[in-house]
Formats: structure tokens, C-alpha cells, sequence
RNA sequence: GGCCCCGUCGUCUAGCCUGGUCCAGGACACCACCCUUUCACGGUGGUGACAUGGGUUCGAAUCCCAUCGGGGUCACCA
């Protein structure tokens, strides 16, 4: 049987790239009827933490990533998965299976396969520093004057408080990789590197072997950074006869301009946009307590100053939010906050380094595909080499044609879920009727739920107050002053018609219509036209819209006007006509 | 710097293994036009790439070599 597993530290959200690495490793095993382990390497103390673990959880199963083996979950649909089936593979938290690598490790030291060691790091670094000068790359191996029963004592009594390194024999390893293919690698480039910490945790390189093995993985889709691990990996497996799987080391994953996707980027953006406002630490702390955030000077403006601190992730939000800038999406959450859906989020993901290398029937190649389809036609053989860039306008196209697709219910229901968790006072200010009409005038104007609610979005106009905006002057010369061209010229004499006289006429026009709703609205337009200047749909529509929003764009008209509601729409007329007079 | 990986439109990629059907196809982005009460959607069209230099061959994006370029990695992090 296959079996994959994906294995993540719990240091923070699942990151988008982690996606890509766990959907694959999902697909493998469905496509082969194998399983899918999800394994949480919690082994730096420091930087792991249960939060963390739990949020990755979340992330995957909002992804649809769902996996056969691992922590017990329970998804929002109530469907219990994970656990260990197999009954035969104990914790998935590596915190939790000390004693099994303990067991590894004594056995190891029995036979010198490792052996502890007690150098300081201050003699670590002058090593490596010599080595430099040297201009050559440091390894650490075991002196032949190592005196092993001496050391053994020593470890004894300092309570095994020391590193324990691996003993390693220094073979040539190959490993046949599915993706790049044979790889060599020269013994002279491994070392007796770290198995056990002082602190009495397994290294990573250790624990994933012990893992692996005991939990019978048979394939490893991995990032590429990890490539130069593999040797090592493969040296411990030799040395404990154990097998080694089949390797799979995915391209990587990078910003636009190339440089690393980190949740830092989120910070960077943050702080150059309050550089750029000329922002100050006290500006900045009063608009975080204004969001309830309270944040002590110092730290914002040691934030400000020093590129590798963060802030907490709310905060960072709350200071996005006031200084109007969107954050750059890295994590599962934020995609999910900024309302991308997830099957989208997957089928970009999927999309970068594999195709399926199929036509649709116009001849275009097919691109956009569900997770049954992957679990279907996933393989690695179509995996590519190199490189990629996350292109964020081809997900949000990508979204904004799922978004598009969906009957009007199903955005509506979407929106509702999306808004309920991040805008929830949105729902409360519009009746059912309302959110309709605002889903259906955004559906195909926006690409992400998030937008449907953006006072940069399609219907801002609506977030407003009636009086809480301005006339856009260009706007206002345009649609309500210019005179208007009727095509049978009005009865001489007369003074020429102008949008503003027009917007007069047809607010009383409006004030008769009954119910309130898109369609009677546009047919109460269409009759007006018709009326006062046939074939004129502009001359009537843009002075409205100017007086309802304060520019000439919006949605069509009806959705427009019933959005708002009568008694606004009627308001906003008045007040523009008072303002413009 | 050592080692390892990679190099097709701005971006993601198809094609490369099994040379000719490729003066290189698709998607996103961009531009233009059409539709239209504005915006968006939709439709049509367009700009745009085989890193460079050598080979091999009747013929190379496809095979070989070199150069250049990019990336990864060199922890008691994973």
C-alpha cells in the first residue's frame, strides 16, 4: 500500500505553499488507493505550539485536504477523520514519542552508530570559523582520538544532557529522485550531524526517519529545500536497515519579485505603507487602541525600525484596516479571510509545477479542475523542475470565475458564511432581500467574498451614509449640467433639457415605485426614458447615479437604487439636487 | 565559497524523454475593438518566449558540451 505523509511544524498558520505539498501528497494516495498521514513535528519546544497545530489542522480541512491517519478531527461538516486505523503507529505529535526515539538512540550508541558529544558553542564556532578561513565548509566528525567509554561516562553524568551525533560512515549516496531524476552525492559533503538535542528531542533529521519508517511511508513528497537532507536521511536509514522510500522533491514557490513568501512580507508592507503616510509609533498605537488593540510604544517602534520583528498578526490586520491597505495573503488563512474558495485555492496550487497535460474540447488546456479530479489524475510524472511564481491575479481569476459560476443562492450563502466570521455587522445592517440584491449586482464584479464587503468595492456606495459622501465634480459637470441632446428637438423656445432637470422629474417618477425591487425599478426607468427623451437610457441613468453615489459608476441601475432602499435613493436624489442648485 | 537543482511569452505552463507536424500552443496579465445606462461580465483580435555560444544532424526548443543566469543548502530550525 502507498502511503504518504505530510509533516508540519506547528509554528503558525499553514502556509500556501504547505498547501501545494499536502495536496499532492493527498492526491498521491488517493489516485493509488493508499493513505494519507498527517504528522506534526513538534520538536522545537520553543517555537512549536498547540494553537499552531490545531490551526494547521483547520487550514487542511478547509482546504478539503483531508487525511487518513493523524490527529483526531473533526471537520465543520462533522465528519470524524484521522486517528490511527492501522493501529499500529501511536501519536502523531513527535512531542509524544520520545521513548520510541530514546530506544532508537540507545541502540544506536550501543553499536557507535552514535556516540554523544560535548563540545560548547563557542567551540563550535571557533571550528566553523576556522574552516572559513580555511575556505572550506565544515563538518563536524568524530576525532580518532575519541574516547568513547570516556564520553559514555560523561553522558551518564551529566543526566544525558548533551547532543548525541550520528556516527556516520561517510558512503556515497544516490538517490533516484522521481522528479530530478539520479542525484550523487559525495560522502565527503555529510557529516556527524545532530540527532538528539540537549534538551532530549530528536532533530528533525532523526525523527522523520525514525517516522517514516515506523509509520511505513512509502513515498515523500517534499520541497526541494530539503533536498540536500535527502543523503542524510538515507545514510540513517542505511545505518538502522531500515528501507528507503521513493523520493519526490517539489519545485519551489516564490514571490512575484522572486524573493521568499514569508509571513513577514505581511509586516513589510504594513510598515512601508505607515512609512510611506508618515506614520509615527504613537499615530500608530492610537489607531491600534482604536481598533481595541493596545500595543506598547516601544515594541511599534522597534517594529517600525527593524525589518525582522513582527507584530501579532490581529494587530496587523487592525493597522491594514486603518491605514486602507490590503496585506499580501500568505498563510491558508488569509486566502480564506480574503474569501478566496477553497477548491480554487487548491486548483491554483495543483497548477503550480503540475498540469494534467489534457485539452478541453475548444483546445484550450485544461486548467481548471476539482479534487476528485486530482485524486483521479494526480502523478508525478507530470511534476515539473523548476521554479515558480505565485501569480496572485491568476487566483483571483481563477476565483472570480468560480465566484461566477455559482447560482445566485450559493453566493449568497457563501457570502453569508464568509461575512458571519469577518464582517458579521454587515448582515445585520441589510435584510435578506438586500444581501440578494448586493451578491447579485457583486457577483461578477468581484474576485474575492471580501470584496462584496470593500469600501473599494462594487457596492461601497452602500457602506456609506446618504450624506457621508461627496460629488465628484468632473462627474457633476458631465451628468447633471451639461445640456442634454433630445434627438427631436424640443419645442423652440424652450430651454434645453439637462441631466439635473431630468434626476428632478424622475425622482418623483421613483418615488411611485412599488415594490421597491431591481426589476420594477429598471422597468420604471426604461418607462421614463421612453417618456421624456426616447433612446436617451444615459442622460437619465448617470445623473442618478452621480446623485446616488457621488460618481457615474456603479452597478446596473435597478440593483443599484434597490439596494439602497427607497427612503435612501430618495434622499440622496434631494441631497444632490440641493447641493448641485 | 563548496555541494546540489533549475533555465520556453511579464507570470504559470504545453511541447523536450521517442529531433521534422513549432517562423512554438494554452491560461493569467496587458492593449484594441465589439456589446452596453456607467462599471463589470461576455465576444473578437493583438503584443509577447525557446538564456548565450559551440557542436551532432539533411534538419534542434527538443541530443551533447561550455558559458552565463537563477534558486536551494551548508544549525542543538524544521
Amino acid at each position: 500500500m502507498i502511503i504518504t505523509r505530510f509533516a508540519p511544524s506547528p509554528t503558525g498558520h499553514l502556509h500556501i505553499g504547505g498547501v501545494r505539498t499536502a495536496l499532492f501528497c493527498w492526491a498521491f494516495a488517493r489516485r493509488h488507493a493508499g493513505h494519507f498521514t498527517l504528522r506534526i513535528e513538534d520538536t522545537d519546544q520553543a517555537r512549536s505550539s498547540e494553537s499552531s497545530a490545531r490551526g494547521i489542522l483547520e487550514d487542511l480541512a478547509w482546504c478539503g485536504i483531508l487525511w487518513d491517519e493523524g490527529p483526531a478531527f473533526t471537520t465543520s461538516s462533522g465528519q470524524a477523520i484521522g486517528g490511527d486505523p492501522r493501529h499500529c503507529v501511536g501519536s502523531f505529535y513527535q512531542a509524544q514519542r520520545l521513548p520510541l526515539y530514546n530506544q532508537v538512540i540507545a541502540h544506536m550508541i550501543e553499536r557507535d552508530l552514535a556516540y554523544p558529544a560535548f563540545d560548547t558553542p563557542e567551540e563550535m564556532e571557533a571550528m566553523r570559523k576556522a574552516a572559513a578561513e580555511r575556505k572550506e565548509t565544515f563538518r563536524y566528525k568524530r576525532s580518532p582520538s575519541y574516547d568513547r567509554a570516556a564520553a559514555l561516562a560523561r553522558m551518564q553524568a551529566v543526566n544525558g544532557a548533551c547532543v548525541i551525533r550520528f556516527n556516520n560512515p561517510g558512503e556515497v549516496v544516490k538517490v533516484k529522485d522521481e522528479i530530478l531524476g539520479e542525484i550523487k552525492f559525495e560522502p565527503e559533503h555529510t557529516d556527524d550531524f545532530v540527532i538528539r538535542k540537549a534538551d532530549g528531542f530528536p532533530t528533525y533529521h532523526f525523527a522523520v526517519v525514525v517516522d517514516d519508517e515506523q509509520m511505513g511511508v512509502t513515498h515523500i513528497l517534499r520541497g526541494q529545500e530539503h533536498l540536500n537532507n535527502t543523503p542524510r536521511h538515507v545514510a540513517l536509514q542505511r545505518a538502522l536497515g531500515y528501507r528507503t522510500p521513493v523520493y519526490a522533491h517539489l519545485p519551489l514557490i516564490f514571490n512575484p519579485d522572486a524573493s521568499k513568501m514569508s509571513k513577514r512580507d505581511k509586516d513589510k508592507a504594513a510598515r512601508e505603507a505607515c512609512k510611506k503616510a508618515g506614520l509615527t509609533a504613537p499615530a500608530i498605537r492610537a489607531a491600534l487602541l482604536n481598533s481595541q488593540y493596545d500595543l506598547p510604544e516601544p515594541d511599534i517602534a522597534a517594529w517600525l525600525d527593524d525589518k525582522s520583528r513582527q507584530l501579532p498578526s490581529d494587530a496587523l490586520r487592525a493597522l491594514a484596516r486603518h491605514i486602507r491597505i490590503t496585506l499580501p495573503e500568505i498563510d491558508v488563512d488569509d486566502f480564506r479571510r480574503a474569501g478566496y474558495l477553497p477548491q480554487v485555492i487548491c486548483n491554483y496550487m495543483a497548477l503550480l509545477g503540475w498540469n494534467p497535460g489534457m485539452k478541453n474540447a475548444d483546445g484550450t488546456d485544461l486548467e481548471k479542475f476539482d479534487m476528485a479530479f486530482l485524486a483521479q489524475n494526480f502523478n508525478l510524472e507530470r511534476i515539473g523542475k523548476t521554479n515558480s511564481k505565485f501569480d496572485r491575479a491568476k487566483l483571483a481569476s481563477f476565483n472570480q470565475a468560480a465566484l461566477m459560476a455559482l447560482p445566485d443562492d450559493q453566493f449568497v450563502a457563501l457570502f453569508r458564511a464568509w461575512a458571519a466570521s469577518y464582517e458579521p455587522a454587515l448582515l445585520s445592517k441589510w435584510s435578506d432581500d438586500q444581501v440578494l440584491w448586493v451578491c447579485q449586482a457583486a457577483k461578477p464584479r468581484v474576485k474575492t467574498l471580501s470584496e462584496v464587503a470593500s469600501p473599494a468595492g462594487p457596492v461601497a456606495f452602500a457602506l456609506v451614509a446618504d450624506d457621508a459622501f461627496a460629488f465628484d465634480p468632473v462627474a457633476v459637470e458631465k451628468a447633471l449640467k451639461k445640456p442634454v441632446e433630445l434627438a427631436p428637438s424640443p419645442s423652440p423656445g424652450s430651454a434645453p433639457t439637462t441631466g439635473l432637470a431630468l434626476l428632478r422629474a424622475f425622482a418623483d417618477h421613483l418615488n411611485t415605485v412599488e415594490p421597491f425591487t431591481p426589476d420594477t425599478i429598471e422597468h420604471a426607468l426604461k418607462a421614463f426614458v421612453d417618456h421624456h427623451c426616447p433612446g436617451k437610457m444615459g442622460a437619465v441613468a448617470q445623473p442618478i447615479r452621480v446623485a446616488v453615489t457621488g460618481n457615474t459608476v456603479s452597478p446596473a441601475l435597478g440593483h443599484t437604487l434597490a439596494i439602497l432602499g427607497k427612503p435612501s435613493a430618495l434622499r440622496r436624489i434631494q441631497r444632490c439636487l440641493a447641493a448641485v442648485q
